[in-house]
RNA sequence: GCCCGGAUGGUGGAAUGCAGACACGACGAGCUUAAACCUCGUUGGCCUACAGGCCGUGCCGGUUCGAAUCCGGCUCCGGGCACCA
C-alpha cells in the first residue's frame, strides 16, 4: 500500500478539509450565477420579476462600494460586506425581498499616477483592477444582484451623474419656501418684477453677462474665485482631506498655499438648516451625528453694525455669540482680504499712532498691503506653526461701539477668516481668548463687563487670560436706552438683541460653520463638466441630449508641475491641452444656432460619484431616466418608521462620518427638491464597522519586518535571529502585515472565513487579526459536518426520530437567541449560540434530522455553501437561500427549571433549582429555608428580602 | 486646547441582579510505532482538607439590598475638530 493511499484513508475520506470547501464553494457560487439566486425583481421595467417577491417587504442593504485599488484586498475590506452579506441572506429567510449589490468607485487619484508613471490609461488599470476585485469577492459568496452593479466611470453611469450636475446647476435654493427650485422661476421673478434685481434696474435693461452674474449668485452650483488648497509641486489644487495637519500635500510632501482661482462650488450652505434637522430621524451611531452637527456648526447670535468713524455711511457688520458683551467691545479686527479694508485705510497714521501698531510702515496703506502681502505668501505650514502667536496692523480707521460711544481702532488680523461669519469682529479682550492676546501683543485696552466668578478681580490688567464663562452677571454695561447690569448671560444676550433690533443696527442672527462645496479639481480622471462657456465667458449647461460628455483622450495625464515654492503660479489641466476638444462650435438647441465655445476644463471631485448611487442600483439600466420613480419609491421611499426614507442599511467605515455622507445627503434633498426622487434622505440606517487592525513588527532600525514569519518566543518576538518589536496597526501591503482572503480561502475555505470574520466581536468595534485563530471556526464547521455526514462513508448519518426533551429546548432556544442576535447585527454571540447547539449535537448518540435541519438553516447567513451542501444532501431540492428561518416555539425557549441565585448581603450563598412561574412568596420560604442561607445569616434577623422571581433572592440581615 | 469613544483571564471577546458564554492559545489524557488530525479533561489569582473559602472587571471615591454595568474625580489608549468670533 502507498503512503498516499494510507494518508488518504486515515484521514477520513469524506471530512470537511479545504479542499472539499473548495470544491462545495466553487460549484454553489456557479450554481447561484446560473440561476440567478440573488436576483431582486423591481416592480417593473427591465429588472421586473415575480410579483409574490415583489409584495413581499422590501429591504435595500448597502455598503460602502470600494475603491479598486490595484494591490487588492486584504482580509480588514471584506469585514462589512459580509455582515451586510449576512443580514441580506437574514432578510430573505424572512421573508423580504432584498436588494444588495455592489459596484465600484473608480474616478480616483491612484490610477491617474499610475498612468502618468507607466502611460497605461487609468481606464485600463481600473478595469483590470475592477476585474480582479470581482474576482476575489466572488470566491467570498457575497449574495449580490450582479445585474445592478456598475462602476461610477461606466459613461452610462456618469451620464447621470452629469446630468445631476446639471439639475444642481439649473436651480437655486428659496428661503422661504425652504426648498431648491428651477431657476427658470427665479428668472420669471426678476422678470415680472416680483423680485427686484441687485442694483434696481428691471431685467430686460441688463446685459446677457449681468444676467449670467445674478443667477450666478442664486444657483446651487457656481464659480467662484474662493481660495483653494494650491500645490504647485503637484500642478493640481488638493482637497482638504489630501493636505496634512502641517499643511503639506499628503503624495511628495510639497508644500501647499492658498491661493484664488476660479472654481466650481456646491452651495450646500443652504441646506445647513434641513441637513441638521433631518439628522434626528435617522438611525445612526450618535458619534457620527454628532460629527456631522459639529461640522454644519449653528451658531446662534446676532449680527450688529459699527459705524466707521469719519468714513460717510461705511459700516462694519460683525457676527458675535456674545452680544451681552457689547460694552467691553475695545477694537475691531477685519480678515485681511475683507473688501471693507481698502474704503476704510485713512491717508495718513492719525496722530499719535504708536509704533507697535503701524508695523513701521509710514502709511495705512502701505502697512496693510504688506501684511496682506505676507499673509497671503505664507503657506499653511507656517501658518499653523504661528496659529498661537497673534499678528496684525492698524489700518488706521476708527470705528464706534454702538452701545458705549466709544471710538474704537480697527486693525486687520489673520485670526480672522473671511470664510466664516461676517469676516468681521468686535474684539471683547477681557471675553475671549484670543482677542485677549491680542489684545496684549498690540497693547489695546480691555473692559470687564462680565463679572468673574473665580475671584480673579474686575481688573483684566492683571488676569492671565480671559474670563469667557457663560455662568456669570453683566456689570458696567448701561448706555442709551439698555442696561444690562445684573443680568445673566443669556438674559443679557436677548435683551441686548431686542435693543439691536429697535435701533436698526443689528438683529438676531445664525451662523453656520459649513462652507460651500469646493467642486472642481484639475486633474484627468473624472467627470467632465456639462459646461462650456461662450465668447463672453458665460457658462452655459448643455442641453441633455449631449450628455454623457465623454473624456476625451489626451497625450499627458499629468498635470503641468512648478517650483513647488513658488505659490504665484497656476494650475494647467489635463484637459486644457486637448485643443480640438475644448474648442467647440455647439447648437445648443436654445434658437441662437451654432456658435463657439470653450469646454470647461476642470473634473468633478472623486465624491461626485458617490453622491447618489445608492439610487442607480434600484434601475441600473434606464436610459430615460436616473431611476424611474414607481421603482425609487419601492424601494427608497419612506414608510413606517422610515419617515424621510432611505436605504435600510448601510454598512462602512467611520472615515466617511462627514464628507461623504454629508454630500450625498445633500444631493439627495436637491433631487428630492426637485421631485425626482421620494427620500430626502439617502441613507435612513448607518452602520460603522470597526477596523481589523494587524500587528507590526518593526527591527532595531524600526524597519518593518514580514509579520509572517516571526517567531514568539517566551512572550518576545524574533525575526531572522534578530528581536522585534511590536505593535497594533493597520494592515497593509507597506507594513508587512497583509493577509489577503485569497489565502485564508486556500486555506480553509470562504465559509470559515467568513464565520471567523464574523465571530472576531461586535462589528463596530476594531480588533486584531489573529491567523492562529481562524481555526477555530474551521472545526465548528468540521463538526457541523461530522453532524449531518458520516465522514468514512459520505452517507447523511441523522436519524428520523424525535429529538429529546433537552435536544428541543436547545434548538428553540439557539433559534430565538439567533434571531435576536441578527437583527442587531450581533454576529458574534449568534455564532456563539449556534456553536453551543453544534457542540450539543455532536453529544447525542444519533442527531435527529429535524435538529440538524435547524441548525443548518440558523448557519445558513453565515456559512452559506456549507449549509447549501448539506441542505441539499439532507435532501431538498430546493436552494437554502429563499428557505424560511426557523421560528422558535416559546414554550420551549424557556427552560423547563430555572436556576435561581440566592445571595445574602449581595453574595452567592446557594443555588435553586425553581419553575419559571414560582411565586415570590414560596421562593423567598424556599431560600430562607436553604441550609447555606441560615449558616451565612448565623442567627442574625433579616432585615429585608429582595425577590426577584424567578432569578434571584437577597437576604439582607439586620 | 475642545468634543466623542474605550479599558473585563495569556489572547479575541461574553455577561444590564450568578463575571469570564463562545473561540484561540497553553497544559494533561486518549487514539497513533510516531506525528498531525480528532476526542475527552483542566485553564482569572491566592488558599485548600479538593468540599469549599477569600480576592478580582484601569485607579480613587459615591449611590444601592446588590455595580463590569449608574454617578463624581483621575490615569492611560483610540478617534474627530482645531484661531469658527
Amino acid at each position: 500500500m502507498s503512503e498516499t493511499t494510507a494518508a488518504a484513508e486515515t484521514a477520513a475520506p469524506h471530512r470537511y478539509t479545504a479542499a472539499l470547501a473548495a470544491e462545495i464553494e466553487a460549484r454553489w457560487q456557479d450554481f447561484w450565477d446560473e440561476h440567478g439566486t440573488y436576483e431582486a425583481p423591481n416592480p417593473k421595467g427591465d429588472l421586473a420579476g415575480d410579483p409574490g417577491a415583489v409584495a413581499r417587504p422590501e429591504r435595500f442593504i448597502m455598503d460602502m462600494f470600494p475603491y479598486p485599488s490595484g494591490a487588492g484586498l486584504h482580509v480588514g475590506h471584506p469585514l462589512g460586506y459580509i455582515a451586510t452579506d449576512v443580514t441580506a441572506r437574514y432578510l430573505r429567510m424572512t421573508g423580504h425581498n432584498v436588494l444588495h449589490t455592489l459596484g465600484f468607485d473608480a474616478f480616483g487619484l491612484p490610477a491617474e499616477q499610475y498612468a502618468v508613471q507607466t502611460g497605461t490609461h487609468p481606464r485600463v488599470s481600473t478595469e483590470a483592477n475592477i476585474e480582479n476585485m470581482k474576482a476575489q469577492l466572488r470566491r467570498l459568496g457575497l449574495g449580490h444582484d450582479r445585474r445592478r452593479s456598475f462602476a461610477t466611470i461606466d459613461p452610462d453611469y456618469y451620464r447621470w451623474t452629469q446630468w445631476i450636475f446639471l439639475q444642481i446647476f439649473n436651480s437655486w435654493y428659496d428661503e422661504e419656501a425652504r426648498r431648491a427650485r428651477p431657476i427658470a422661476e427665479l428668472v420669471e421673478q426678476f422678470e415680472n418684477g416680483t423680485r427686484p434685481t441687485p442694483d434696481g434696474r428691471p431685467w430686460s435693461e441688463l446685459s446677457e453677462v449681468e444676467r449670467a452674474e445674478v443667477l450666478g449668485g442664486y444657483r446651487l452650483a457656481y464659480a467662484s474665485d474662493a481660495p483653494v488648497n494650491w500645490c504647485p509641486g503637484l500642478g493640481t489644487v488638493l482637497a482638504n482631506e489630501e493636505v496634512t495637519a502641517e499643511g503639506r500635500s499628503e503624495r511628495g510632501n510639497y508644500p501647499v498655499f492658498k491661493a484664488k482661482l476660479r472654481q466650481w462650488n456646491m452651495r450646500i450652505t443652504a441646506y445647513a438648516e434641513r441637513l441638521l434637522e433631518d439628522l434626528d430621524a435617522l438611525d445612526w451611531p450618535e458619534a457620527i451625528k454628532l460629527q456631522q452637527r459639529n461640522w454644519i456648526g449653528r451658531s446662534e447670535g446676532a449680527r450688529i453694525d459699527f459705524p466707521v468713524d469719519g468714513a460717510d455711511g461705511e459700516r462694519i457688520t460683525v457676527f458675535t455669540t456674545r452680544q451681552d458683551t457689547l460694552f467691553g467691545a475695545t477694537y475691531m479686527v477685519l480678515a485681511p482680504e475683507h473688501d471693507l479694508v481698502d474704503r476704510i485705510v485713512p491717508g495718513a497714521w492719525p496722530e499719535g499712532t504708536r509704533e507697535a501698531w503701524t508695523g513701521g510702515h509710514p502709511t495705512p496703506a502701505e502697512a496693510v498691503s504688506a501684511y496682506r502681502k505676507q499673509a497671503a505668501a505664507k503657506s499653511d505650514v507656517e501658518r499653523q506653526a504661528e496659529a498661537k502667536e497673534k499678528t496684525g496692523v492698524f489700518t488706521g480707521a476708527y470705528a464706534v461701539n454702538p452701545a458705549s460711544g466709544e471710538r474704537i481702532p480697527v486693525f486687520i488680523a489673520d485670526y480672522v477668516l473671511m470664510g466664516y461669519g461676517t469676516g468681521a469682529i468686535m474684539a471683547v479682550p477681557a471675553h475671549d481668548t484670543r482677542d485677549f492676546a491680542f489684545a496684549r501683543a498690540f497693547d489695546l485696552p480691555m473692559r470687564c463687563v462680565v463679572e468673574p466668578t473665580d475671584g480673579r478681580g474686575t481688573d483684566p490688567a492683571a488676569w492671565d487670560d480671559a474670563f469667557a464663562s457663560y455662568e456669570a452677571r453683566i456689570i458696567d454695561s448701561a448706555g442709551e436706552g439698555v442696561t444690562l447690569d445684573g443680568l445673566g448671560v443669556t438674559e443679557a444676550k436677548a435683551r441686548m438683541t431686542e435693543w439691536l433690533t429697535e435701533r436698526g443696527i443689528g438683529e438676531g442672527t445664525v451662523n453656520y460653520r459649513l462652507r460651500d462645496w469646493l467642486f472642481s479639481r484639475q486633474r484627468y480622471w473624472g467627470e467632465p463638466f456639462p459646461i462650456v462657456y461662450d465668447e463672453d465667458g458665460v457658462a452655459h449647461a448643455l442641453p441633455e441630449s449631449m450628455l454623457p460628455l465623454e473624456l476625451p483622450e489626451v497625450e499627458d495625464y499629468s498635470p503641468r508641475t512648478f517650483d513647488p515654492d513658488d505659490a504665484d503660479t497656476q494650475p494647467e489641466t489635463p484637459l486644457s491641452r486637448n485643443e480640438e476638444w475644448v474648442n467647440v462650435t455647439l447648437d445648443l438647441g436654445d434658437g441662437r444656432g451654432p456658435r463657439r465655445f470653450r469646454r470647461e476644463t476642470n473634473t468633478m471631485p472623486n465624491w461626485a460619484g458617490s453622491c447618489w448611487y445608492e439610487l442607480r442600483y434600484l434601475d441600473p439600466h434606464n436610459d430615460e431616466k436616473l431611476v424611474d420613480p414607481e421603482i425609487e419609491r419601492y424601494w427608497m421611499g419612506p414608510r413606517e418608521g422610515k419617515p424621510t426614507g432611505g436605504v435600510d442599511l448601510y454598512v462602512g467605515g467611520a472615515e466617511h462620518a462627514v464628507l461623504h455622507l454629508l454630500y450625498a445627503r445633500f444631493w439627495s434633498k436637491v433631487l428630492y427638491d426637485l421631485g425626482h426622487i421620494s427620500s430626502a434622505e439617502p441613507f435612513h440606517k448607518l452602520f460603522n464597522q470597526g477596523m481589523i487592525q494587524a500587528y507590526v513588527y518593526r527591527d532595531s532600525r524600526g524597519i518593518a519586518v514580514p509579520a509572517a514569519e516571526v517567531e514568539e518566543r517566551d512572550g518576545e518576538y524574533w525575526y531572522n535571529g534578530e528581536k522585534v518589536s511590536r505593535a497594533l496597526g493597520k494592515m497593509g501591503k507597506s507594513l508587512k502585515n497583509a493577509v489577503t482572503p485569497d489565502e485564508i480561502c486556500a486555506e480553509y475555505g470562504a465559509d470559515t472565513l467568513r464565520l471567523y470574520e464574523m465571530a472576531m466581536g461586535p462589528l463596530d468595534v476594531s480588533r486584531p487579526w489573529d491567523t492562529r485563530a481562524v481555526v477555530g471556526q474551521y472545526r465548528l464547521l468540521q463538526r457541523l459536518w461530522r453532524n449531518v455526514v458520516d465522514e468514512t462513508t459520505g452517507e447523511v448519518a441523522v436519524v428520523d426520530a424525535e429529538p429529546d426533551e433537552e435536544t428541543l429546548r436547545a434548538v428553540h432556544k439557539a433559534v430565538d437567541g439567533v434571531r435576536n442576535d441578527m437583527e442587531n447585527l450581533r454576529f458574534n454571540t449568534a455564532i456563539a449560540k449556534i456553536t453551543e447547539l453544534n457542540n450539543h449535537l455532536t453529544k447525542v448518540r444519533e442527531v435527529p434530522r429535524w435538529a440538524a435541519e435547524r441548525l443548518v438553516l440558523l448557519i445558513a447567513p453565515l456559512a452559506p455553501h456549507v449549509a447549501e451542501e448539506l441542505w441539499h444532501r439532507l435532501g431538498h431540492d430546493t436552494s437554502v437561500v429563499h428557505e424560511d428561518f426557523p421560528v422558535a416555539d416559546p414554550r420551549y425557549v424557556a427552560d423547563e427549571t430555572v436556576t435561581c441565585v440566592v445571595q445574602v448581603r449581595g453574595k452567592v450563598k446557594a443555588r435553586l433549582e425553581v419553575a419559571p412561574d414560582i411565586s415570590e412568596a414560596d421562593l423567598e420560604a424556599r431560600a430562607l429555608a436553604e441550609p447555606a442561607v441560615v449558616n451565612a445569616l448565623g442567627g442574625a434577623d433579616v432585615r429585608k428580602v429582595i425577590v426577584r422571581a424567578p432569578k434571584l433572592v437577597n437576604v439582607v440581615p439586620a
